[in-house]
DNA sequence: TCTTCGACTATTGTCGACAATCATGAGGAT
DNA sequence: ATCCTCATGATTGTCGACAATAGTCGAAGA
């Protein structure tokens, strides 16, 4: 339930396609950091470790290096992506544009219960302020729940698709990792509130410019973290 | 030298895997349309055609659902992609949102001698405005070379791969399947003109207003000429 | 001692065959 | 006549084995 929050059809693992089951498998170890970032991937020893042939297992690893989440060289093999500083950036570039693309779609298509909805986890969130304060990864959770709802509700569901898919893997790996929890929540919880304001008057432009700068300060919080992360991972990066 | 303009290490088909060949075979297939939308994929058939086993084409495959550009079903098979009126706007709003960002930085980080290539492309563009009037496709060639410069000149490779690789393929897909030449070129070269001038002037804000006005148009014009197409393809489109 | 060449090993790439699943059509019952 | 059932055919999913390539280790020569 808390993986893969973007697939409804819950099949457990009965019809499920083995190439399927392993794909999952293999992106949420990656993304919960399981397997470290920039270590090779061996073929024969996954197919082990799940019990299935190398067959399925490549047709996995391919679908994976689509998402990203795998570098390929040919003939030598796959490893976890491993992101630099500057690819960092990069992604959090490229989410304030989308998501602030989401957040106007949404102040100008939301509905009204949509909007409470939105609010409604918003006071519940404040409500676990305290609870949440210690511990921060909830924190995330919610933030992701507060991203979530406005980014469905942009009614862009190919913008969703990329966001709640592909993209958010990347950035949740690496929010996991260094489980950055900084005393940034407050000031995310008065920035959320803007957002819903904004996204309540329907004002799309001041929406998108307030989630933007949502996104850029969340960038920069990540950016002061970075350096404290890198030589904490740097430490039991091996080769596997 | 016209397919993948974003691959420049051109290894012919020497020491290439044989995945990665079929994998640029059918994609290029399919971007100019020879593999209609829609269309089911046989593996057998595709892998007599390109006389190669399953194996790697069932990789192929996989990476280009990764790629968005085919849509499969567990047991049943793949299907190519037919974006529909509606997931086509949200590409678009895509767009829109990722290349005004890309505009944005480019007119912050482009250094002088970019912005002079640019204004030279720009140029060149124009004093063959008699030749592309008749022809359009040119134009689009040209369109994707504005573009391509922005994009690159964003700094940003992250956002330049998603949107010179995969993201283009799809939006090139159909800009030929409806070879859109209306007399939009005209326009489309005053707001070039204009963007451009901001890149100049390092007018951040002002380069992604005006690019994402610019896409906007475009989408609008996509518009217009989607249903004319959609009855042309119909007609054409067979179950294979 | 350092460099370079060569064989070896392990991993990746590819193939053909078998099993499981879905689509299609014939046949019979209501 | 229509609908349901079932058998058949084809296609997809999976597996084990073989071929080709890259990395590694060791030995010989400068």
């Amino acid at each position: 339930m808390l993986d893969t929050p973007y697939s409804s059809h819950a099949v457990p693992g009965d019809s499920e396609t083995l190439s399927e089951h392993v794909f999952r498998r293999i992106q949420a170890a990656i993304v919960k950091g399981e397997i470290a970032p920039g270590s090779k991937i061996s073929e024969p020893e996954l197919a082990r470790t799940y019990g299935i042939s190398r067959g399925p297992l490549r047709e996995a690893i391919h679908r994976l290096e689509g998402q990203k989440l795998l570098v390929r060289v040919p003939h030598v093999g796959a490893r976890v992506v491993s992101l630099s500083h500057q690819e960092l950036i990069e992604l959090y570039e490229i989410r304030e544009s989308l998501e602030g693309m989401a957040c106007r779609l949404a102040a100008e298509r939301m509905t009204q219960t949509g909007i409470d909805e939105l609010r409604r986890v918003l006071e519940t969130h404040e409500r676990d302020a305290a609870f949440q304060a210690g511990v921060g990864y909830y924190q995330q959770e919610g933030d992701f729940d507060f991203h979530y709802r406005i980014i469905q509700g942009s009614g862009n569901q190919t913008l969703a698709r990329m966001l709640c898919g592909e993209m958010y893997q990347l950035v949740r790996m690496y929010r996991i990792q260094f489980s950055s929890t900084p005393n940034r929540p407050r000031q995310a919880f008065n920035e959320h509130h803007r957002i819903l304001d904004a996204i309540a008057d329907h004002d799309g432009e001041l929406a998108e410019l307030l989630m933007r700068r949502h996104i850029a300060a969340s960038r920069r919080n990540m950016e002061r973290h970075y350096e404290d992360a890198q030589v904490n991972t740097a430490n039991k990066r091996g080769k596997s």
